[in-house]
DNA sequence: CTTTTTAGCGAACAACTGTACGCCGAATTT
DNA sequence: AAATTCGGCGTACAGTTGTTCGCTAAAAAG
């Protein structure tokens, strides 16, 4: 019950983990990682890979899951800097460029394999972006009172600018980072914007007579 | 002087990119085709490849290439049908969606190797995006009497939004569609008028006294 | 007619890949 | 103390890859 082999086993778990992450960068997709290469890093047999995943892509989910929940702790901070006061945008922008700088490998697997050719990643990332959006929606309607549907397409379009933003901001030195995230900031104001503009319509086609 | 030689050069140089294009589909990304299959789908030998290519990289930006080409023209159609009168958005909506239909292998092309491992590629692909949003911005400030910048944000948020809905309308049956080319229009229509109402806080914190 | 150019071929090579199989030895269970 | 579980290893195999080299035959140039 001393539990030293499952510990040792997670252990090397992680190695697996760490060594593919380690040979992800700007060059190599991790689609296009080798099993024995991975192997190799962790200095394991590639035989012995096998004890802890079945395939590489089960190893590249795991990758999506952590990366996911990591983004979606710093989301809740997000939330409980954003009670003392500041601009929602200006704070989740911050906190989503940090994101990226901090674990570059993996969002770029998240960008790659969102669009790549294992329909199991894909749903997988969807997901996760998904979540994103479900929450950034909510708090469009409760806390903004926006009207429900309204709320979901402010959200939409708001996390695909992030998104689409996050991938350009990847491979660019921190000193041009500034200015784009200046633009993003802008391009979500804007979308903020054109929301409560078209509430305002809706609301006033729907009820012209109704002032309350 | 016939060029009876050239004739068939070119003849072979279309079935290798025909080949390859061929061999694209939701589970086979370019990056991951083989030079012998791509030969062998064009009935030469892989050895003879290398008369036409380089590389299956220089293959691929070809096709890159030709797709941003064929997108370009479409967008020069769209122009010409909105002289007629008609929402640009919606046009141009339709327009898109019609391009990723008819073109799918192409546009998935596009998306993976937009965030591929090829820097070669980025480059291509997002020269190719560029385009796509300074025909955007330009038409925003001639047409549209929006300030540059501004028109340049827009622009640069709807064409994000745009190809982003694109990739997720890429895998969805033609049923689902019409409903996610609602929400399109009216994504892009909430950041048309984000960009009016922004315009219109900034002149007025600007020059409030002058009136022309 | 003679010479040069060139698209295409086949053989060969070394480098990898994923994974099936059986064995070992230490941790765990009985 | 004996039996079992199981993480890890080495060998082995068949398959595929990109690319080099020298050759052929037909088109083009002289």
């Amino acid at each position: 019950m001393t539990g030293i082999r499952a510990k040792q086993k997670e252990k090397t778990r992680r190695a697996l983990i760490n060594a593919a992450l380690s040979q992800l960068s700007p060059q190599t997709a991790f689609s296009s990682l080798s099993l024995r290469e991975v192997a190799r890093e962790a200095n394991i047999a590639p035989t012995s890979f096998y004890r802890h995943f079945q395939n590489m892509d089960e190893l590249g989910l795991t990758l999506v899951d952590e990366g996911g929940l990591t983004l979606r702790q710093l989301l809740r901070q997000g939330r409980q800097r954003l009670a003392d006061g500041g601009s929602v945008i200006r704070i989740s922008v911050d906190i989503f460029m940090d994101f990226i700088s901090n674990n570059r490998s993996v969002f770029r697997l998240l960008l790659q394999e969102h669009s790549g050719t294992s329909k199991e990643f894909r749903l997988a990332i969807a997901r996760e972006i998904q979540h994103f959006k479900s929450e950034l929606a909510d708090y469009l309607h409760n806390e903004r009172q926006l009207p429900e549907d309204l709320a979901r397409l402010q959200a939409d379009a708001m996390v695909r600018v992030m998104f689409s933003i996050g991938a350009d901001a990847l491979d660019l030195p921190a000193s041009d980072r500034a200015e784009l995230m200046e633009d993003t900031i802008l391009e979500l104001r804007m979308i903020a914007r054109g929301a409560t503009a078209l509430q305002a319509s809706f609301s006033a086609s729907k009820g012209s007579s109704n002032t309350k």
